[in-house]
DNA sequence: CCTTTTTCTTTCGGATACGAATCATATCCA
DNA sequence: TGGATATGATTCGTATCCGAAAGAAAAAGG
């Protein structure tokens, strides 16, 4: 075997939550610089290494940890979320939010729907598709201005929200547990301030 | 029109973020409702409609803001970076962090490239072929091992980083800007508690 | 040795995902 | 009225994305 520590689970992702504890990082590199990348490096040689890629560049590690875990907590949830609740009924995250916002706004409109669940309209489009095709929503036609397209959900699928719903919700309890309420509150608020931060300052494009 | 406030941006998004502020909540409703979905539901009613599906059901509202405003703050970021920084590149956000992991460790061994990515090793293979399509990055067989597979970039990819990681990680500063630097340590420190915790619990699949 | 098992990567099928182009409808205004 | 403009939704092309199956190579155990 090449790597002798290969059990040990990385404690890694992503851009950077490495930099959060530096340790690892060298022993990862150097096992792959020495036995790979040129043969013989030392660890002091891997260290200049990885020195020269980012040592002289000035990175802003704190902000860099953020995002980094960030996207990986996100990442977590999706798949933690998906390998339980969802999974019983074989539903994707995505299309579980098309559900839910359906189910709370009956007849609400694709843009709006779109909007509502953050994704494109074009992959809105893509996901009621397959819901029809399950026999879990349904699409209609305004009567009034023939370009608007209502979505609401079938008897089917709103028995369906009605067991899932709860359960869902007892999982997002789960995930957030190891926090106190205060900080659930906090992390909140963090992230909203992101959000409107960022929405705030989005390039063209998404406008509405 | 049918919607006389359609000029104003929607708060909510996803599952719940809507219930942190409730009254755009019962005015889209309201719109909905009355002009679709029955026709002619007062404003009372509406409510009643709304908690029939959700008050008898004992809701955890602070855990599910906490969930909702992960997954769309994930969201913005990713959008952010894809419609600032990475689009001069033309870089997807997987296909920036595959070549950051690639370009950190050189000489990463797939199956760890993945897990450092944090995406499944599929996918992976799929956004290497991409990679190794734009002369960005070279697999490698191990001469000792045929079966493993060593990334590296090429010289190209590598000049690429170097010019991009610096904006990258300015952009990352940027997302966290209106957050104090205690916040953003407290923010961090959160959202790895939150990794940890559902890590520790998923299902099966992933143990690697 | 040589079958069985294990390990690692890739391929495959189907669902997301997005921007750009397209199609359908509605509004504007001369 | 009727062409230009605007607005909505869908389709199209391409890139992710994953789990399951397939493929390739090494290790294990007689």
């Amino acid at each position: 075997m090449i790597h002798g520590d290969e059990k040990q689970k990385s404690i890694l992702i992503a851009p950077l939550a490495v930099w959060t504890d530096f340790a690892p990082v060298c022993r990862w590199a150097h096992t792959y610089t020495m036995v790979w990348v040129t043969g013989f490096y030392t660890l002091a040689e891997t260290e200049k290494t990885i020195e020269s890629r980012l040592s002289g560049l000035e990175i802003d590690f704190t902000s860099q940890a953020a995002i980094a875990n960030l996207y990986r907590a996100a990442n977590s949830v999706r798949k933690y979320f998906s390998n339980t609740v969802l999974r019983s009924n074989d539903l994707s995250w995505t299309g579980f939010v098309v559900l839910w916002v359906v189910w709370i706004w009956p007849g609400i409109e694709v843009r709006h729907a779109a909007e509502e669940a953050g994704i494109s309209k074009s992959t809105l489009s893509g996901v009621v598709r397959t819901m029809e095709g399950r026999s879990l929503m349904r699409r209609e036609i305004d009567p009034t201005d023939r370009r608007l397209v209502h979505l609401e959900l079938t008897d089917q699928g709103d028995r369906m929200m009605l067991d899932l719903f709860p359960r869902f919700n007892g999982e997002e309890s789960f995930a957030v547990s190891p926090l106190s309420s205060k900080g659930v509150q906090e992390l909140t608020k963090s992230l909203k301030a992101i959000v409107t931060h960022l929405e705030a300052n989005m390039p063209e494009t998404m406008g509405e």
